[in-house]
DNA sequence: AGCCTTACTCGACCCGCGAC
DNA sequence: GTCGCGGGTCGAGTAAGGCT
């Protein structure tokens, strides 16, 4: 779908974008080839040519950031389909909604099937180096949260990549509301053993770890998951209805399939697993 | 409960096209 | 070739909403 976008040229809206598929010039090749026959339906098109070959150039390269300044926020969820395999989705917790007064406690994530967790007192500082080999984030109301939190609180981290915050792009499909909300609209479904868990409990649940309940933190953990987890469900879904909506040209919007990009539960099992064992916990006491 | 980015609205500007 | 109109894009200002 990235390859169909003309959007990010100077002076194409989405009107003019549709114009262009509709005039058969579906992709970045067939524009190329229209600007050599001079087919293209305006002159002014022809300037994007080396706009074109760039972002040509960027998507071999695997430069997700070179889009970054040209794609509308609202748009970025076009990147998926070229970046899939190498987007983190990611969700935190945190002791309270204010970045300056309030700590980071634990960073879920989820990168080509695989989760990862950081916890506060016990791996938290590994983040900024985990975070920084992907091109793309995905995260859900991040671009107001997560990651001005993140950024706060880890000063020098690498956090400038391109990022697809899900919230408004579901909202711009008619699906707003918190988290949660979304996901029963959509029809997915929880844990049984969270389910009641929110942001607020979540904070009682840390609270409890540190008092020297191990289970609080598995379960925390199950939760932060769960949202990271749910998010690959949500972006499919909204990437699916947005292509239908954007009337992408039929051949090329189908999304190449991307298997093991949600983990089964036994994965995020095992993951929760490793991360809260009882070593964790000694050492966290330590620190 | 505080923060931050985005959506939304509206006006200005640009470009293409048709009439003359 | 020039002018005027209309559709589309862009930018500034404001308000809203969701995260823990």
């Amino acid at each position: 779908m990235l390859r169909n976008t003309f959007i990010h040229l100077p002076g194409v809206g989405p009107l003019r974008e549709r114009s262009l598929w509709e005039h058969g010039i579906r992709d970045w090749d067939a524009f190329l080839v229209a600007a050599e026959e001079g087919r293209l339906p305006s002159s002014g098109l022809a300037s994007a040519v080396p706009l074109i070959r760039q972002s040509q150039e960027a998507v071999r390269l695997g430069d997700a950031g070179f889009f970054k300044p040209l794609l509308p926020p609202p748009e970025t969820w076009r990147l998926f389909g070229e970046f899939a395999e190498r987007a983190v989705f990611l969700d935190i917790e945190t002791t309270g909604l204010s970045p300056w007064c309030d700590e980071v406690t634990m960073i879920g994530t989820l990168a080509a099937g695989r989760p990862r967790l950081f916890i506060r007192g016990v791996n938290l500082e590994d983040f900024p180096d985990y975070v920084e080999q992907f091109p793309l984030l995905v995260t859900f109301n991040g671009s107001q949260f997560d990651v001005p939190f993140l950024r706060a609180h880890f000063p020098g981290a690498r956090l400038d990549q391109p990022q697809i915050d899900l919230r408004f792009v579901l909202a711009s499909l008619g699906y707003r509301g918190g988290l949660k909300t979304v996901e029963r609209s959509l029809g997915l479904s929880r844990d049984p053993a969270i389910q009641g868990v929110d942001g607020f409990e979540a904070v009682r649940l840390w609270r409890r770890w540190r008092r020297g309940d191990p289970e609080a933190l598995r379960r925390l953990a199950l939760y932060n998951l769960t949202d990271v987890a749910n998010l690959v469900e949500l972006l499919e879904a909204a990437v699916e209805r947005k292509c239908r909506l954007a009337g992408f040209p039929a051949e090329k919007a189908m999304l190449r399939p991307c298997p093991m990009l949600k983990p089964g539960a036994e994965i995020l099992a095992a993951c929760i697993a490793e991360c809260c064992q009882e070593d964790a916990a000694r050492k966290f006491r330590l620190a």
